[in-house]
DNA sequence: GTCATTTCCTTAACATGTTAATTGTTGCCA
DNA sequence: TGGCAACAATTAACATGTTAAGGAAATGAC
């Protein structure tokens, strides 16, 4: 019994990359009328969430690497989506917060990204898809728990 | 009872993204003793099991865009990894097939690679690993069933 | 205070993801 | 056979992922 890498169609990160294809192509679907990526509204969202807030915080928190952020928030800063303000006890730090115009974006698609998403809950079932979140969330190592 | 979106922490794209990043982690850091990325150890694993096929077979075992894939062939083939033949029966038609430095890439590294994957089976239990994979292939709108 | 260290953020460089346009071939059919 | 639709693959253009290096500001040892 050899210790050989298992057959493609059963290789847990292959399926979590089709799986996340199947999931986001809709949603990127939605979000091309907006002239947004995926990422960009996920910082919005975050930003809509919680808030004003650091941009290492909101790099955590929308799982995004700080290289990839700084682009982001520059993109959306330049559409009019975002603030930065630097801190001024901390001059290294800076704060990012969503404009009422972003936060139209967010409001005028998360009935629809709310739809699209439960669509996938009805697939799974309700037992399911919180199953599939918790055995997810086991591995991820960010995830305190 | 206002259908707004889920709050980030039980967002399913999130939470595939996060799982996704967990399990590559450790994959890339053996990956990058072997000089090649991830994606080009993904065709390099399926040339490997399948043997040669034509380029559009691959994109869709590998779960792969067609432009990436271009790229990708390129590299491997550059590196001595893969040849590429012409269909002489259709033109427009091209074969891709592992060789055997290729093949070594694969042989060297497929006990560690397990390892890492055993690792997960073990960290979520085995019944809790087959659950995980098959909740995301009904994600996958690809997947047959 | 000064300098090395640390921290936060940005840039750089290269690979991939994504969509659209382009090129080269094949097949069809009037 | 001539022309057009369909197809395979590439290229282009832009955004992001990833790692490494760079720059500015704060911190701490002395």
């Amino acid at each position: 019994m050899t210790k050989s890498i298992p057959p493609t169609n059963r290789s847990l990160p292959i399926a979590l990359i089709r799986a996340r294809e199947g999931v986001m192509s809709p949603i990127r679907e939605m979000l091309s009328e907006t002239g947004i990526t995926e990422q960009q509204w996920r910082v919005l969202r975050v930003l809509a969430e919680f808030g004003r807030m650091d941009t290492k915080t909101l790099a955590d928190r929308s799982s995004l690497l700080f290289p990839s952020l700084t682009r982001i928030a520059a993109t959306l800063r330049d559409k009019g989506f975002v603030t930065q303000t630097r801190d001024d006890k901390d001059r290294r730090r800076q704060f990012i917060e969503i404009t009422a115009t972003g936060q139209k974006i967010i409001d005028d698609h998360a009935p629809q990204a709310a739809m699209i998403v439960a669509g996938f809950k009805e697939t799974l079932g309700d037992q399911d898809y919180e199953t599939l979140l918790d055995l997810l969330t086991r591995l991820d190592p960010g995830a305190q728990g």
